[in-house]
DNA sequence: GCTTGACACAGTAATAATTATCAACTACTT
DNA sequence: AAGTAGTTGATAATTATTACTGTGTCAAGC
């Protein structure tokens, strides 16, 4: 599975940019910060290489709710929680995971091979944004919604 | 939040239909199977009527690793199984669910309004069929992977 | 019984995210 | 230098979903 790969100028700076994030960003949130420094680089490259470097292990691609992909630097096993509301997605680092085991009478005759929480919620800056709303600020939310 | 909603006769065939389900149907698996009774309902319609339907409490929609969305009529809180391989879902009944919490300090200031617990593995229909091909016998796959 | 308005329908166009294709280019190997 | 395997950017194709459009249906009010 692991598997050998040269590594491009193209492909040191889509992986540096993923590892200066503070949170998880989806192809195109890199393909934007990424065409600042290489503004000929093809979106195709950017899934391309994040699809190989998740499957060469050295990111991770992340199985989460909502529609678009997202990739993160961190390997280590951990967990996530997610905004309803912008869908930014954080690191959680949940200490009594190794409880949440699944009975053998339960598992449906599966080959259970892992298991991930999720918790989900309003992330500061939307709860902040609607507290301003109600106090009729008519400000722009904090981060964007789709 | 909650809608009155009329019921059709496309609305009845379709929530029939998942009722019927044993797994979390996707759209197109459900519109596959209603256009045998009913051959002139559109996609449109099937895709329009679970969100309206799943909108007003009647069914539920998945929020589940995986790109095609899918429905359940359980709507009794519980968690899911997963097939890396067919990407089929089922359901689990977590009993030590309530052990599952996020201490406040680790919520990153989120308002934590709930938590999904996904485990995932090879289904039985899968690892069957991965045995019969390691014997040599050239034998499709139990069910589709895509 | 006819009209109006609110939904709902089928069919299709449009969109969003992702993946596939392909010709040109690059870095290695011989 | 020539061959070749891998990579790139541009673009086409695909997949899943949503939006639009014209038509139809039904119940309420006249």
């Amino acid at each position: 599975m692991q598997k050998l790969l040269r590594m491009t100028h193209q492909r040191e700076v889509i992986l540096d940019e993923i590892k200066k994030s503070t949170t998880h960003p989806t192809a195109d949130e890199l393909y934007e910060r990424i065409k600042k420094k290489l503004p000929r680089i093809s979106l195709a490259t950017v899934y391309r290489n994040l699809e190989i470097m998740s499957e060469s292990g050295l990111i991770n691609k992340l199985e989460i709710s909502g529609r678009q992909k997202r990739f993160d630097w961190d390997l280590e096993q951990h967990d996530h929680i997610y905004c309803v509301q912008c869908h930014r997605v954080d690191n959680i680092d949940l200490a009594d995971k190794k409880d949440v085991t699944l009975p053998p009478e339960q598992n449906r005759g599966y080959m259970v091979s892992g298991c991930r929480v999720e918790f989900y919620g309003i992330c500061p800056k939307c709860s902040n944004a609607s507290i301003k709303k109600k106090k009729g600020e008519r400000k722009k939310m904090a981060c964007k919604s789709k």
